[in-house]
RNA sequence: GGGGCAGUAGGGUAGCCUGGUCCAUCCUAGAGCGUUUGGGACGCUUUGACGGCAGUUCGAAUCUGCCCUGCCCCA
């Protein structure tokens, strides 16, 4: 399949790198011709088959339940909600034929899957005793992005979004419901070991038709940020729309409130951007395809022996739960070395024939630390250097964003803050002062009450109108 | 939204300005055979390309137009 033929841009060239990564890791191919719809190459979807696993895991155990909604959308129920509406109508395709004939209905191909859901909550939401109603979905939706298309970030289909939608008797449930989600989404990039900043998008900016959005930003190492995870507090809006009412305990019809949230494959070019290098990919363990790739070396007569002893450790390890490959194919122990690098492998057992006589493995991780181990405690010591090795990626994580982060305390010093990364400013919270930070800096107010352990969440002046304000964010976005 | 630049084997390139000597260069990858194997092996043999459509021309990879696709910069 694709292989190296030359080599990886530096990764300070992000843009260059990240474009090349994709092909030479074999997470997507770009070449399909149509713009913005892209290709998982094998390897690229087994990455996101683990990675959407541990996120339904997370939901699963806080009592989601995983189903499947229709794509096409009938024009009449997509055009109920009027801001709804407003917000994705430009970027909606349109199914309008079936064969040579026009439809009498036209079908959105869903741009996210409110409208299709929604009805069909109004069928199944009867009583209190149906509520809270936590149902999420894995799918493909599509927006007709005017925008310059990237692979994973900005696409005309996006292929991943698991799209959570809740139903709660009050709209303070609901707002439960939210921290929840944020949590939840807190736990699975923390699993990622990408760290995110959690903050309030601006009214302006919150998804069309909810009373607000919080979102979760990661910094790509452009310092641009990368929305990868938004929890909406929809209200009423939808349920009255859609006429989603149960009878409550007194046997009164009450309106439901809802949420709905989150996450696309934009998940996975956090994933690959924040940890990847100038070799390749690096992947946490929870997600990687192949954790462990066994590479025997065989030297003179002793190839069958070192095979042999090869398989034997695949066996162990495999029946120890972990994804082990023997990479037995006729190349030096060199290419194969830099092959895996590429792909991200976590950890790398060598067996040669002087590790047989020393009753050792050589271990080597996928940020290069080396280490002779036990053979005899493979299964332990394995586990040992996954687990470090998890713990050092998210501290490199950690100190990269923490060192991207910077507090600006008046306008001029935003420029500087957000040519590398991120910028924490004072914001009143008025549009008309979010203009001004955005017109004087050519960065975006992204969001207000910010979470992140690098903010202090007391205000000071607003860097704009010096009334009182609260930390906000300002960057540049993807 | 505005403005650039580009598209040549699977990937990357030379050729384009100044049309013919290009049945298209080189690197890499792929296939076959052999020798190798503790950080990208080597030898021999071999497959494979001018984004699409139209136009100009005796003749187009090369010039013109449109379309598609991609990248970069600005908003």
């Amino acid at each position: 399949m694709e292989d190296e033929g030359g080599s990886l841009p530096g990764k300070s060239d992000f843009s260059a790198w990240y474009n090349d990564i994709l092909w030479r890791a074999e997470i997507m191919d770009v070449r399909y011709p149509v713009k913005g719809i892209y290709v998982w190459y094998p390897h690229g979807f087994a990455l996101r088959r683990h990675v959407y696993q541990r996120l339904r895991d997370l939901l699963d155990e806080a009592d989601h339940q995983e189903t499947l909604f229709p794509l096409l959308i009938p024009k009449h129920e997509f055009m109920k909600e009027a801001e709804h509406i407003k917000g994705f109508e430009e970027e909606v395709y349109w199914v309008t034929h079936g064969g040579t004939s026009e439809l009498d209905v036209p079908l959105a191909l869903r741009p996210t899957s409110e409208t299709a859901i929604y009805p069909m909550y109004a069928l199944w939401i009867r009583s209190h005793a149906d509520l809270p109603l936590k149902l999420y979905q894995v799918v493909n939706t599509f927006r007709y992005e005017t925008k310059h298309t990237r692979p994973l970030i900005r696409l005309r289909e996006i292929t991943s979004f698991k799209e959570a939608h809740t139903v709660h008797a009050t709209w303070e449930d609901a707002e439960r419901q939210v921290e929840e989600a944020v949590a939840l989404y807190r736990s699975f990039y923390e699993q990622l070991c990408v760290p995110i900043i959690i903050s309030r998008r601006p009214d302006w900016d919150k998804f069309p038709g909810a009373d607000y959005t919080i979102a979760a930003d990661a910094v790509m190492p452009d310092g641009r940020t990368l929305q990868i995870g938004t929890v909406h507090h929809l209200g009423d809006h939808f349920s009255k729309t859609f006429d989603i009412t149960y009878e409550d305990a007194s046997g009164e019809q009450q309106c439901a409130h809802q949420t709905c949230y989150g996450i696309s494959e934009r998940s996975i070019a956090a994933v690959v951007s924040v940890h990847g290098d100038d070799r390749g990919l690096v992947l946490p363990p929870s997600v990687a395809p192949v954790q462990i790739v066994i590479v025997p070396i065989i030297v003179g007569k002793r190839e069958d022996e070192v095979l042999a002893h090869a398989a034997a450790l695949e066996q162990e390890l495999g029946a120890a739960g972990y994804r082990t490959k023997v990479d037995s194919r006729a190349l030096r122990p060199g290419a194969k070395y830099y092959y895996w690098e590429m792909r991200g492998v976590p950890l790398r057992l060598e067996v040669g024939p002087r590790d047989i006589d020393a009753g050792t493995v050589m271990a080597v991780n996928r940020l290069g630390d080396k280490s002779a181990v036990d053979r005899a405690a493979i299964v332990e010591e394995v586990a040992a250097q996954l687990e470090q090795f998890r713990d050092r990626l998210r501290a490199r994580a950690e100190a990269e964003l923490a060192h991207k982060i910077t507090l600006a305390s008046s306008m001029e010093e935003i420029p500087g803050s957000v040519r590398e990364g991120v910028a924490i400013v004072n914001w009143c919270g008025s549009e008309d002062c979010a203009g001004q930070i955005e017109k004087a800096t050519g960065a975006a107010l992204l969001g207000s009450e910010v979470r992140s352990q690098y903010v202090d969440p007391d205000g000071g002046p607003c860097v704009a109108c010096r009334k009182a304000g609260r930390p906000a964010l300002v960057g540049r976005s993807y």
